[in-house]
DNA sequence: ATGACGCACTTGGTGCGA
């Protein structure tokens, strides 16, 4: 089975690029961050149109989070208990659906914005809150293959990004931040795709100014998360999608999964 | 190397992104 994670940067302004990708991919379940619409304003007639059954979560211009599923889409859930809330606003950053025997979330884990704004303290919560959430899940079904996948809003080491010394003081690269990644690690989850896209300059993320995405500047941010029951056989970033008038400034992130 | 920010919003300046 094939699972991907992509941080569109709008549903309704990419739907024909989302769609026409997902045609040609191959791909049975897609994890969808930064919809920036509402539930009411979603394109869900155009992934069933192409054989996708789709659940969105979204309340407003921000954040916005789906999951288009061709092998099922069931046990769904609304963002993950404990997830804190920013200024009294629970932000629809997180669904979970189980999909073909895998279950899966898409996250979108809050920027941070800079080190001493009070978004960097809610990610760090945020992150603790979805951890706590994760040991659960693993606690109630160690054995059913689990993902965590999205715009995770972190660059894990140094080579994830074109230039630390750009990054000095900012987030993403922050050793909270990174802890808070890694601690992942100690309930078995591991990094999918890495193993199969090794760096450095290898990224998942390229800013829309300054000729980065040609210069090659970018960040790996966007992660696949499996726990140890999970099988993964491959795993894929696909650049070529950031190419072109109208890409979103993420590419799609893919990986293959052996399902009994 | 595959290109010089883009999206959404009480639509025109602002918030947000990483």
């Amino acid at each position: 089975m094939r699972i991907a994670t992509w941080n569109v940067n709008s549903a309704r302004a990419r739907i024909d690029r989302i769609t026409s990708w997902l045609s040609r991919s191959d791909v049975d379940v897609l994890a969808i961050q930064e919809t920036k619409c509402r539930d009411d304003q979603f394109p869900a007639l155009a992934f069933e149109e192409i054989g996708y059954e789709v659940a969105h979560h979204g309340t407003n211009q921000w954040n916005g989070v789906a999951i288009a599923s061709r092998v099922g889409l069931s046990r769904l859930q609304i963002g993950f208990p404990g997830q804190p809330a920013f200024r009294d606003q629970l932000e629809p950053r997180a669904i979970g659906a189980d999909c073909g025997g895998v279950t899966v979330w898409s996250l979108y884990v809050p920027n941070g914005r800079t080190l001493d704004d009070p978004h960097y303290e809610y990610k760090l919560r945020w992150l603790d809150a979805l951890w706590d959430a994760s040991a659960s899940w693993l606690d109630a079904s160690a054995d059913r293959p689990l993902a965590l996948v999205g715009d995770w809003n972190i660059a894990p080491l140094d080579e994830d990004v074109w230039d630390m010394a750009v990054f000095g003081n900012s987030t993403h690269v922050s050793d909270p931040e990174r802890k808070a990644y890694q601690r992942f690690a100690d309930l078995g989850f591991s990094d999918a795709v890495r193993p199969f896209t090794p760096g450095p300059g290898v990224y998942t993320y390229w800013d829309y100014t300054q000729l980065r995405f040609p210069r090659r500047e970018g960040m790996r941010i966007d992660h696949m998360l499996v726990s140890s029951a999970t099988h993964v056989t491959g795993g894929r970033i696909d650049r070529d999608e950031r190419k072109g008038k109208g890409a979103s400034d993420h590419a799609p992130v893919i990986m293959d999964v052996a399902v009994q």
